[in-house]
DNA sequence: CCGAGTCTTTACGGAATCTTTATGCACAAC
DNA sequence: GTTGTGCATAAAGATTCCGTAAAGACTCGG
């Protein structure tokens, strides 16, 4: 399963409000990260590209505000604002700088929880992910949010280890990927050296995808190394 | 259509409520149309196609939270709920059905308009594509406002859990839709694994829907992975 | 309390997929 | 020329997954 985790970055100075968030987020089967300053916090969310960031605004280097619009220039990532202040005034401040959220300290987990899924439930949904949604090459496109590929405008049916291998081989266009990578990828970390299996399904994808499988154009041999998707040129 | 104004749905049964937000939004330039049941608020929502809708939990003739789950099945319009009820059981339950946001009341007019304001610079910058009320595949049709389904004109009934089942396939129709994913929809999160009911109830799918059940045109199974309507071509 | 409708569980034949085995080819080393 | 290694391909065997029918359990209104 190539599933990764959801990634959440807390911008929190307090300790204890870390703590208890790396607790709840982590057991939930969430990335924790966790940043103490507006500095820290901003170079995180450019090195480590969070799915969603919680941000309490009274950070002691910078306006949590700040912030706020600072990330908006560049990045729709949401952002859950934490505060110890209620007043509306300061919630319409946060919300309009471009917040997607404001919870008032002291806030209830379950619900600073459900409003981060309801944050996140809009980016997984809409298509407009950061990686393109459709590859292709010659006259075979993958569309990843279908699941499905195509040839030749012709639908094509392909197996769960197949499609991985595919989808894995697209991710390192053009670059070589190694026997044992494509392995741990496509069938499991447990698969390492099993390099035959390799060669069984490589073969299937060049009969189903190459126009001459013995010739392949695209499903490149790496001799010694492994394979590579030759897209360039 | 060149729809100059953003449209809102007010859906609440208390009259000066109803009034109050009348003349706020008007006020500030939106296009403004009420309801006063749950009932009247889906038949809005399906005839006038709002932008967004502002829901009071509290409704006379259903329940609420019901509303926001039955719109949900077919419409991706932000959902903002008023609630007089202040539990964090309430409202995570209300977020997780669907809604975009939780007021308790008494709620400040301009926090509201920050959170809708909040909530349509979401939709505004994806482009999202328009959801009809009613879908069709093959000769068959889905009215999810009637909760309706028929079959070359003839009525059939569907058990709740058929129904959820198709509404979940058509959400994400000619999308590959996981085992999981499809169980979590249709039964709850608790069943994951459970995957001998899908085979159970797409037969019975199957058997309703499709001409030749054994070789489905629309309902189909991605061996290892989960199940696809297929509607295009 | 009963019965209709629905959900859950079970069982099994068959299909699809994964794994294993076998054979042949190309090429380099010796 | 022989040998060995790595690769491609086909096909058989093993395993998992799916479709289907049917029976048991549960729910709810009357």
């Amino acid at each position: 399963m190539s599933k990764s985790k959801i990634a959440v970055l807390v911008i929190e100075d307090e300790a204890p409000i870390r703590r208890f968030l790396k607790m709840t987020l982590t057991s939930q089967g969430y990335d924790f990260s966790e940043a103490v300053s507006g500095q820290e916090g901003m170079l995180k969310v450019a090195s480590e590209k969070p799915d969603i960031i919680i941000l309490d605004l009274g950070l002691p280097d910078m306006d949590g505000l700040e912030v706020t619009k600072q990330l908006r220039e560049w990045t729709p990532t949401p952002i859950i604002v934490l505060s110890a202040r209620g007043q509306e005034k300061d919630k319409v401040e946060a919300l309009d700088a471009g917040a997607d959220d404001y919870l008032t300290k002291p806030f209830g987990v379950a619900e600073l929880m459900a409003r981060a899924r309801v944050a996140l439930r809009r980016t997984m949904t809409s298509s407009n992910g950061e990686t393109q949604s459709v590859f292709k090459f010659g006259d075979v496109e993958v569309d990843f949010v279908k699941r499905q590929v195509t040839k030749a405008g012709k639908e094509l049916h392909l197996t769960p280890i197949e499609y991985k291998l595919l989808a894995t081989l697209i991710k390192y266009a053009d670059r070589v990927v190694t026997h044992n990578h494509l392995l741990r990828e496509a069938w499991g970390s447990e698969y390492s050296g099993e390099t035959h299996y390799l060669r069984v399904y490589m073969a299937q994808l060049r009969r189903k995808l190459e126009k001459n499988p013995a010739q392949p154009k695209y499903l490149i041999t790496e001799p010694g190394v492994g394979y590579r998707l030759k897209v360039s040129q």
